[in-house]
DNA sequence: CCCTCCTGATCGAACGATCAGCCGGACAAG
DNA sequence: CTTGTCCGGCTGATCGTTCGATCAGGAGGG
């Protein structure tokens, strides 16, 4: 609140259910909350450390460095994220657009129930080291793969043909994202109706027989649309 | 290139044309893909020196302080992505699909052809100090206002007919800001192809008569969907 | 002669990390 | 139950480095 940019407003800093040993826990909570307003580089272990009531040395007992700490909530953040991403697969395999639809109201659900983690992830990824970014990494090349097989699938069967499929996936995936940037658990918007939504969005955008369909009905209501002045 | 989560591979940095004097100019360029690769917080007044070609304390001559070379970055990039919106909205009035089309493509054209500078503006902000930040936000507040009238228009007139209103204009600009993050000069995918693909998706998202035709045509193609193994 | 742009030196503060040492519960031996 | 030992978790002090910012002064074109 004190930010002006709000970065996650009222938002309180949330972790997966039992995710670390409760001493490294309360770092990584404390960590997370500190690393979403203030990124990586604006956030010292001091800071880290009076907000999880320690003192600073006290942080090397739970973790090899500064870096390690957001590695770790990197990790955790990935493997949540993509883990809802395969059971939301499987648990709709068959038809590509219901598919769609649950995958990526997975991703969207993700971003809404763990937006702190989410916006960490997003934003500060680029400040671990290759060798601690690794694994984050391939994580979310399987997560853009596995939303390009959907596509891919539906585009074989006729009942999706996006514009330009890469584009498409990066377009579904990136309006997801986004989500961590203003969803607020005081919202009027449920986590569920979010979820709903962009699964809807994201049919609509590889639907076949969209592009076509403008020559031929959506014509009746934009009569009066030529040339209008102002 | 040396860093692992590709933050702008190959991209130059690169700023709008005739934005400062042009001995500000060097320094900003220099702290703009600083920025970008290491944030803010992670880029020293040192390097940014050293990037520029100058000693530390001549970036004083130009910027009152640190602080003050990120705001006019962000003031640069706001507004000329504001500018583009705008120009596309009024060269485009009357028609809401066609508005929707221009004024998409245009901002994801902005992101497209300054990436490096996009970065900046959307991951940076929130280091501002809320007097620094205020007139970007103002502008973004604008912005999307743009947008979400368009929408609104096209819903009264019938062309359009979103699932909720306010969440698909935020996808719409989620889905834009993300381009920032692959588009690389040396791509296979060119700039006006992006616009063209990303306004065609945003009329999809929002067009009317898309729901309902699940129930009608889409029927064809998706005889053997059902309970398809594996 | 002044004004703009610049340099090298330097300020105090904050940084990530390390150290010796203290504390308290766990646990085996008596 | 008491005793002795250990070890994970912690503290306060401190290391050398780097941070943003300031200073007096030099260079040079108008």
């Amino acid at each position: 609140m004190a930010d002006a940019a709000s970065r996650l407003q009222a938002t309180e800093p949330d972790l997966p259910a039992g995710s670390a040993r409760p001493g490294a826990r309360r770092v990584l909570e404390a960590a997370l909350g500190l690393f979403a307003r203030h990124g990586f580089s604006g956030t010292s272990i001091r800071d880290i450390a009076a907000e999880a009531g320690l003192a600073s040395a006290a942080l090397y007992a739970h973790f090899e460095s500064k870096d390690h700490v957001l590695a770790e909530l990197v990790r955790i953040g990935h493997e949540e994220h993509h883990g809802r991403l395969r059971r939301a697969a499987l648990g709709t395999a068959g038809d590509p657009e219901q598919q769609l639809r649950g995958v990526v109201g997975a991703h969207a659900r993700f971003h809404a129930e763990y937006p702190v983690l989410a916006t960490v992830c997003n934003n500060e990824l680029h400040a671990l080291p290759p060798a601690l970014a690794a694994p984050a990494l391939a994580l979310r090349a399987q997560s853009e793969q596995l939303l390009q097989e959907i596509v891919e699938l539906g585009i074989e069967r006729g009942v999706f043909d996006p514009p330009h499929t890469w584009m498409t996936v990066a377009a579904i995936g990136g309006m997801g994202i986004r989500v961590a940037a203003w969803f607020a658990a005081d919202l009027e918007i449920g986590i569920d109706e979010v979820a709903d939504t962009y699964g809807e969005l994201a049919v609509r955008m590889a639907r076949a027989d969209n592009t076509a369909r403008a020559d031929s009905t959506a014509r009746a209501a934009t009569g009066a649309s030529e040339g209008a002045p102002t």
